[in-house]
DNA sequence: AATTCGGGGTA
DNA sequence: TACCCAGAATT
């Protein structure tokens, strides 16, 4: 036998506990999940938006953004024939902005190559962008009822608590471990009410910290909870520490009062906050916080942009998951009489917003914070 | 296998 | 603070 064979019979269910597994958890999910705006709704591209906004992020959060998005594009025709711009506007603020693009993308391809239906195979939906394992299996069974398993973060926890599964939960042997596991535990019958009910019980029950062991509807089936330190499993997931980093960030103003008018830059598709608008920024990867002062007022003289002496709004820092970013923020006014039509020495697309304009541009939590500093001075 | 992608909730 | 969230793509 294999050795990751071997890993997996060791932990493996038997077919009594999968039957008493699976009903317990039905029947406590029945009871106990919570009202959430994409239970039971059967329209698949609903739930393809719901699993896409809830990749990384929490419930709470998702919620608004959910409702927002299918009141502008209830169906996947709408959201296909959408502009890119209106797209970003409504993701803005939701993060990791790949994810709308791809959404977005996607769309596009279910209406002009699948016949406008969302695929129902988990092998067809992977070969759509930005839908991966995890959520393949969450749309096919969930909205189309396949037999197939999940396996998030709650569901590696809850799994990593019920047999005692030690080791880093990403590492592959784990992952596959998981998913097989999962496999032969969802039922066929109720397979998206099952993956829920997992993902529900590591969300409300068997939480990271302080898992309420004793409403739990399969504790006598968690080795965990029998050795009596459940929160041991899964091991801590090693995290990359934030790197360092400084830019440059000058909000540059035309005119006063209801003319007042801002210049802004929008961030290529791909990488950091792809497809954002922001005030213009240098970054100095060095971290060395002097240069960019010089270095953003070349920038701004290279753009064409005569402006007056830059009113210093001061420091602040933003993290990021894998990013520490430390802003130096200033404000110029502009001294022309008119502003510029653009600033083609800019690689990117510019453009002067006014205050209205700059609040429903999808900029980053980042840039809002520079904006609040600009709006403080 | 490790890194790159945000932002916020929570203890 | 540190951890984690209904992960996927890229290198």
């Amino acid at each position: 036998m294999s050795r990751t064979a071997e890993i997996a019979s060791e932990h493996q269910f038997s077919a009594d506990e999968c039957d008493s597994l699976r009903r317990a958890l039905l029947s406590w999910y029945a009871h106990h999940k919570r009202e959430l705006p994409w239970r039971d709704i059967g329209d698949p591209y609903a739930v393809w938006v719901s699993e896409i906004m809830l990749q990384q992020t929490q419930v709470a959060t998702v919620i608004d953004y959910y409702h927002r998005w299918l009141e502008r594009f209830p169906t996947v025709e709408d959201l296909a024939r959408a502009e890119r711009e209106d797209v970003m506007e409504l993701w803005a603020g939701l993060g990791y902005y790949r994810r709308a693009r791809f959404l977005h993308e996607s769309a596009a391809v279910v209406v002009d190559e699948m016949g406008g239906e969302v695929p129902r195979t988990v092998k067809q939906l992977k070969s759509l962008k930005g839908i991966g394992p995890y959520t393949a299996g969450a749309i096919a069974s969930i909205a189309f009822d396949e037999p197939v398993p999940v396996v998030d973060g709650n569901v590696e926890r809850v799994l990593s608590r019920l047999r005692a599964i030690s080791g880093d939960p990403k590492a592959t042997a784990n992952q596959k471990l998981y998913w097989a596991l999962a496999g032969d535990l969802v039922d066929p019958d109720a397979p998206g009410d099952f993956n829920q009910a997992m993902m529900e019980l590591g969300a409300t029950i068997c939480t990271p910290q302080s898992p309420t062991c004793m409403l739990c509807p399969v504790r006598e089936h968690c080795i965990a909870f029998a050795e009596g330190e459940p929160t041991e499993y899964p091991a801590t997931a090693k995290r990359t520490r934030q790197r360092p980093m400084t830019v440059g960030t000058s909000v540059v103003v035309f005119g006063t009062g209801r003319a007042e008018r801002f210049l802004v830059v929008k961030r290529p598709p791909d990488g950091l906050l792809g497809g954002l608008w922001e005030f213009p920024t240098v970054v100095d990867e060095d971290g060395k916080a002097s240069s960019v002062d010089a270095y953003l007022e070349q920038c701004l003289a290279t753009a064409g942009l005569e402006t007056s002496e830059p009113n210093d709004l001061g420091e602040l820092v933003h993290h990021f998951s894998h990013i520490r970013m430390t802003i130096r923020a200033e404000a110029r006014r502009l001294d022309t009489e008119e502003p510029p039509e653009g600033a083609a020495e800019f690689d990117q697309p510019v453009d002067w917003v006014s205050r209205d304009e700059l609040e429903r541009l999808p900029m980053s939590a980042a840039m809002r914070k520079v904006l609040a500093l600009y709006e403080q001075a």
